[in-house]
DNA sequence: TCCTTGAGTGCAAACGATTGCAACCGATCG
DNA sequence: CGATCGGTTGCAATCGTTTGCACTCAAGGA
């Protein structure tokens, strides 16, 4: 905890004055070689580190990034943030991270406070309302947004359409004629995007396709049993692993055998899927990449350019043994 | 991506100066009242956004708290992050989040940064040799430790004296008398506190005790499914609740009944772990709480006062289905 | 020898905010 | 009526750094 050192002490302690020092350390070209060695071996000497308030306050431009994101405890959110941070960091930037607890206007509060610390902006599965988000965009800096489109921004996200697809094909190809889909938090665009693709895909192979509500936890998939197994479906896709995983549970807990009675899929694939019992059958996509992907648009668009298209993550299906072949008679109901 | 609107231009705009502006904004009460008002209505008109920056710079006191974490996936840390995220934001603090990879000199390289942005620093479950500690600790910053005992710093931790004896007690009663720990990363202290507490509470129940590595993920429990199978213990402690996850995982596959063959329990207690197929025997522990606990810590060192004494959060034993009365013949071992 | 040249260096002005101090005002008091 | 005083306001310094510009000085050319 000792006094900071300042450009001007290193100065003094090597008899020059505080532009030569800055250039020495900062490697400017018109100061010499000796200088700048003996320069260097001072501040180190005397343990000098740059303000970086000052430094960054002077030349104008900050070197973080804010983030967003509903939930930090959420497996799916955490991956993106670390393939983000590795990427942010690799550029010099570093992350500030804001977590909205899956509250719109909290989310909306969080971009306000961020953005006076940011150059620029990443919203995670924004939770924002279309208006909230047009109020975003205004902000004086770049945003990326992972898993929503929007115009005027960076857009990075998982092709739903591609995913769901691969789902309900995976889920005829067993012979599964009628699926049940257990949604997401109502503000998640991508459970919107689950539905209409999935909606739209079961129309073209001709399955019937039943949706009810749920969450984002394993609770919410537990709370769901009851429903789904009084629905008239063979298979059910949940909204991510976790709402599988509780469901799994509670199919278990009330005797229903997987996949036999009933199959079950997912999206997301998070490592702990493929330790559930049985393991559970879901789209692996690239969430690190995800942050990766927005460093990328961020930095071209600092670079000057225009935002780039949109990069769609393709996910690709991971088959377990939570589902199997459709059964053939109405299933038992229990009381 | 408008020109910024800075406290000059508010002034002129006001017809006063950027003295008065200034007090105006930030509530000074020596300035008359109407002056504050129209100030105040230019200011929001013009859309002026202070330079936090400048503020900052100006005030010189940053008010950002750099922590690390070893991964930012692991549901332990989200939650700890999440907890003093919360806290931190209501004192109106942001957080810079580092991840070390469970790299010690990852760590390192990231405090010796962090610290250039932060007014104070939170370790948690710091990888860091003893050595990097003590460097990590001369920095011109207070330090608070989550999971990890050390001088001259904050500690906030949890009492894995309390967790082992729950654990090991838990397990007596049930007729256990040999009981394998299935360990974590090495790097990590909360690792050897765990070894070190059971060793010693195993001694005093009068418990065999083996120990083996491991790791920290559902792909360590995993593989250490054969050793485990082939030790000659009826009950098994993992290191956390993913590597619970994955053993239970292997014993599944490979036809060992839980409990009925092999007690598993574990720490943490991750929301999952209730879900795990049979739910896992685990300690709860309020990692939101270690979190707001640590800027506890933090916000009255800031406030001059000397380190408190260490906080000590003592865990409960979540008993569910994944531990049973001991066996009483060897069991087969598979070939 | 003197002037040009260019590399190396220092002075001082920024960046945008806060704040001690002095100046100013009208009102009150002696 | 002048000095005083309390309440407001503005001037200017300041935080630590970067950088345009002016300056010095030695070397080289005329």
């Amino acid at each position: 905890m000792a006094e900071r050192v300042r450009l001007i002490d290193v100065a003094r302690e090597a008899g020059t004055s505080v532009s030569t020092v800055s250039r020495a350390l900062n490697g400017s070209d018109l100061i010499s070689p000796e200088v700048v060695a003996h320069v260097r071996a001072v501040a180190g000497q005397l343990g000098y580190r740059a303000d970086k308030r000052a430094q960054e306050f002077k030349l104008g431009r900050p070197l973080t990034v804010g983030v967003t994101v509903p939930d930090l405890t959420n497996p799916f959110f955490s991956e993106v943030l670390k393939g983000l941070n590795a990427a942010a960091r690799a550029g010099g930037y570093r992350l500030l991270i804001g977590e909205s607890s899956e509250d719109p206007a909290e989310e909306l509060r969080l971009v306000d406070e961020l953005v006076d610390y940011s150059g620029a902006l990443v919203l995670c599965s924004s939770r924002l309302t279309r208006a909230g988000l047009e109020k975003a965009l205004a902000q004086p800096v770049p945003v990326v947004c992972i898993n929503r489109t929007v115009k005027n921004a960076g857009v990075v996200a998982i092709d739903y359409r591609a995913a769901s697809r691969l789902l309900l094909e995976h889920l005829t190809g067993l012979g599964h004629r009628r699926v049940l889909y257990v949604g997401g938090p109502a503000t998640s665009w991508s459970d919107g995007e689950r539905r209409r693709t999935l909606r739209r895909t079961a129309r073209a192979l001709d399955v019937t396709l039943d949706e009810v509500d749920g969450g984002w936890s394993g609770n919410h998939g537990y709370d769901a049993g009851p429903t789904v197994l009084h629905s008239r479906a063979t298979a059910v896709i949940t909204f991510n692993d976790l709402v599988g995983i509780g469901l799994l549970s509670w199919m278990y807990d009330n005797g229903v055998e997987v996949p036999s009675e009933l199959s079950v899929a997912s999206y997301d694939d998070i490592p702990i899927a493929a330790y559930s019992r049985p393991p559970l059958t879901s789209l692996r996509n690239e969430r690190a990449k995800l942050g990766e992907l927005a460093w990328e648009q961020l930095t071209k668009r600092l670079g000057g350019a225009d935002w780039p298209a949109p990069d769609l993550l393709t996910p690709e299906l991971v088959v377990r043994a939570s589902t199997g072949p459709a059964r053939r008679r109405a299933r038992i109901r229990a009381s």
